[in-house]
DNA sequence: AATAGATCGTCACAATTGCAACTAAATTCA
DNA sequence: TGAATTTAGTTGCAATTGTGACGATCTATT
């Protein structure tokens, strides 16, 4: 049972408010770079992300991982492949499947802002002091441990 | 001179991933309770919890509050108004600015929900243990001294 | 006091997103 | 085998969001 006090909620210290304000911040920040530099929205950002990680995959694979709507997805693929950083094969196996890969010019796209982002981190990390840096990256840690499986 | 090494880019560990796939995990728990027991929305819940700590405020302290842009504020102040949860006042000395304030009907949905806040993060925090709590608190805290300034 | 510029909140319109239906293909199972 | 179900990806439509312009009001400058 719960006590029953009434107390107001202080937003400043409420834990998933403040998750959201920091990954904003740090979010649009990072965002500004890869849209001004290279026009790129957010699902075309992290699908060419994707993409340069794993290789080759199907939309339905990066939209899992990058926990993107299929329609995104779909919309941010079509955008790549228009803009010759992608290109999709039809699977010989499972017709209904499309292999996704980035061409040459998306790897050399992806090689860049994987520098930028690489930059980006170390740039922010610097501010935090490694004692911060520590505290911030076992707290995500402890959360990821949570709500991956619960 | 940065290191020109070509390091792919790791989305698991890079932060600003983290730190979005974190904070949307959160925040979709806990929007899940004001939606399914109170019909609303993410914009209508800041301002609600935002009009609730604060008391009486305009339009635009509530999104420079809340970073939500003025029209997305205008629109949940036009939503809560029609549900009666809060009432407008035009300033007398500034008669450009709406006082804004919760009826009664307002604060007691304020007050159940500020309830509701503070047991879900109480047991989110139960799954980090105090050492991940105490981790994830400090990096946060780093993380909003650097980029509340710069 | 009058003009110019800034600020508050709203609205029309455009862009983005999400939902649901759809086609095509694969899988299940009777 | 073949009918029913599931899956991959796209598209039309509806809802949400952002942009720019606006009327009203205030402030600053002369």
């Amino acid at each position: 049972m719960t006590a029953e006090t009434t107390q107001p909620l202080i937003l400043e210290d409420f834990l998933p408010y403040r998750l959201n304000k920091a990954a904003e911040a740090v979010s649009q920040r990072f965002a500004s770079i890869y849209r001004d530099r290279y026009g790129l929205t957010r699902p075309e950002w992290r699908t060419l992300a994707t993409l340069g990680q794993f290789g080759i995959l199907t939309a339905t694979a990066i939209g899992a991982h990058s926990s993107m709507h299929k329609t995104k997805v779909s919309r941010a693929v079509f955008t790549l492949e228009k803009r010759r950083w992608l290109s999709r094969k039809r699977d010989d196996i499972d017709r209904r499947i499309e292999n996704l890969e980035l061409t040459s010019a998306g790897r050399k796209a992806y090689t860049e802002l994987a520098n930028v982002a690489h930059i980006f981190e170390a740039e922010l990390l610097s501010h935090l002091g490694k004692r911060g840096e520590n505290e911030l990256k076992a707290g995500l840690a402890a959360l990821e441990k949570y709500y991956n499986q619960a």
